[in-house]
DNA sequence: GTGAATTATGGAAACGTTTCCAATAATTCC
DNA sequence: GGAATTATTGGAAACGTTTCCATAATTCAC
């Protein structure tokens, strides 16, 4: 039936009216008889028309188009979120069009505008600083309706949907005072680069500080093969009494669980370790992997939501960040700490410490 | 600076110059004085131009903009294929609208509608049936390029790069047959759903049966949880001379190691699991999962060069299918079959064979 | 049967570009 | 100095749509 791309003009023709009509009656937007009406379905369908959505776009508008710019899609937790989005979005008649930064803020902001040149409705986001993003500042210049996910900017102009990081990871400090690990250390990859990171740290080493038991050690690691290794020897020189490790993400936790063993440490006997972000693998390895999960698929379609609903007239975006709830799920990386540890507690904090990267910056 | 978007005919305006001038001068496409052009060039500066995609995917009649189908960013596998194709758009100056069909056909018939409808340049796609596929018909009869990924259709008029999944099953096959496993089984999820399992089982299947070994069952399972186990507990009833299973992908393999050892059976020793895909937490978990590891990131990047190398005038896409090169990984799920299974060499097949699922039907 | 109200219809402008083409200005040549 | 050539330039059409507006056709009330 259909061949090549027809327009709105072959349907007017074939139909034998007018192109005005044809729009009418394929977008019901006016008065028709019933009798061309039926003519020009006729014409539509034996032509196989479908709009050009370039056409309209440019005469609407909009493009019902959503940006989205992710920092990468190797990490799961994008990848669901993107995937929440793409669903909303599509559920909503909206396409989405998907860029990466790779935590690059120039990249940011050339990717960002290439999507206001694409004339996108709006943008769901994830930056490397949300407080200080040349990428917002444009959205902001151009007026385009936009949402924050993951990131959770301190100035709370912004509409954004996260969880709360510091909540999260002061539960997870919880978990672990409950259990006896009265000292513990944080692991991050990439802390200087993404703010989740740190306000994980935060809560973490708050709670800890409330307790009045020492302040978690903060571990920052490359990518690096051997690097985890080499950072967690040198952890258990400085702090033998350490029995529990919090991970910035899953990824880095099952890395941690891997380095352990092959530095004669058992999880959870010797050590316990904690991830974050509740990937689906986590469940899938053994030891199952104690973590805190987090809604990223519904962190995107939530975004997508508040961005379309804002397209409506007369709506607007929430000003401020929505918190999504998370949750802990324990896992057999996690057990009580030794009861050595016991002695642990207490102890003069060793001076070596001090040599250990505190980041008190991050400290609200 | 910038405030709300400007056109080019402001541009023009300050400039004191005709639009045709100001879009000559912008795509430097003709001649221009050296003072208008500054002087346009300072006008566009002044008023933070950009130009409106829209507008001149409308007058050119190519949207700069790929269109992607795969079935769900869910699986590593297409997350990394995604990333590839944007990435290599990307620096191509193309866009990508990302579209998810969660292996559903309709639904890679609808998203297929809707990408041609935004007018894509070309499309990067994964679709449950390549050899019948209405998306794909769709595009053929649109004339847009586009490329298959992950999918070795049958027919091979079609532009498609993937991995010889027959040679690479294969080769996991002659591995396990070196080590002594001669008594294999193959596990998939979804195996309807999945050219690429069933050419994945052929491909191992051969192996076995040119070694006259006993042909591997196949076990089919849902991913409701618990499936796992009781499917593998009821292998080892009738076949417990089984000493190796080969996972469809890595996820699955990761939940057979997982299920193995609620059934008391240890990995390697007892049993030895090979997965499919090698995706980035084979390496991390413990034992490390001996798998196949394909180039998912150079799929969806290859695919792409080959799209936008079509668009430039003259230029066509290759007809067939790349294959990109696989790797065998080997990994500590994977060990020399036990010596007692020596014995279960040549053993006749138990009748209790005949009530597994074989799939004839899909042998070459 | 006439005027008024109602209904259906198509022409044309507009959205922001690119590009053909004609027109103007600058240069060269003899 | 005028004609021929060349280098710049802007008007206008076109891409595929939507929508305003005016027209034409129908209906209605009297």
């Amino acid at each position: 039936m259909s061949a090549a791309k027809s327009t709105i003009k072959d349907v007017a023709e074939l139909a034998g009216c007018g192109i005005a009509t044809v729009s009418r009656v394929l977008n019901s937007s006016g008065p028709t008889s019933v009798e061309t009406r039926e003519r020009v379905l006729a014409a539509a369908r034996m032509l196989g028309f479908q709009f050009n959505e370039v056409g309209r776009s440019l005469k609407n508008q909009r493009s019902k188009t959503i940006g989205v710019l992710v920092p990468s899609l190797s990490n799961p937790v994008f990848a669901d979120a993107v995937q929440g989005i793409q669903q909303t979005a599509s559920a909503s008649g909206y396409n989405v069009i998907l860029t990466c930064a790779n935590y690059d803020e120039k990249t940011e902001e050339e990717a960002v505008t290439t999507l206001l040149a694409k004339q996108v409705d709006g943008v769901v986001l994830t930056v490397s600083k949300p407080d200080n993003s040349r990428a917002l500042q444009l959205l902001d210049d151009q007026r385009v309706p936009h949402c924050l996910i993951f990131n959770q900017p301190i100035e709370a102009q912004r509409a954004a949907v996260g969880v709360d990081n510091f909540a999260a990871a002061s539960l997870v400090a919880r978990k672990l005072v409950e259990l006896g690990h009265f000292n513990a250390a944080f692991v991050a990859v990439q802390f200087a680069q993404s703010d989740r990171s740190a306000d994980r740290y935060v809560g973490f080493s708050e709670y800890y500080e409330t307790c009045e038991h020492p302040r978690p050690h903060l571990i920052e690691v490359d990518y690096a093969p051997g690097d985890l290794e080499i950072a967690l020897f040198n952890l258990f020189e400085k702090s033998p009494q350490t029995t529990a490790l919090f991970a910035s993400n899953d990824m880095l936790a099952l890395g941690c669980v891997r380095a352990l063993r092959a530095l004669g440490k058992s999880v959870p006997n010797d050590i316990s370790v904690v991830g974050f972000d509740g990937i689906a693998v986590a469940d899938l390895v053994s030891p199952t992997l104690a973590t805190v999960s987090t809604p990223c698929h519904d962190m995107g379609s939530k975004a997508t939501q508040l961005l379309i609903s804002a397209f409506q007239e007369d709506g607007a975006l929430p000003t401020g960040t929505i918190s999504l709830p998370f949750e802990f799920r324990s896992g057999e990386s996690l057990g009580p700490a030794k009861s050595k540890n016991a002695d642990g507690r207490g102890a003069t904090r060793p001076s070596a410490l001090s040599a250990t990267p505190f980041v008190t910056k991050y400290i609200k």
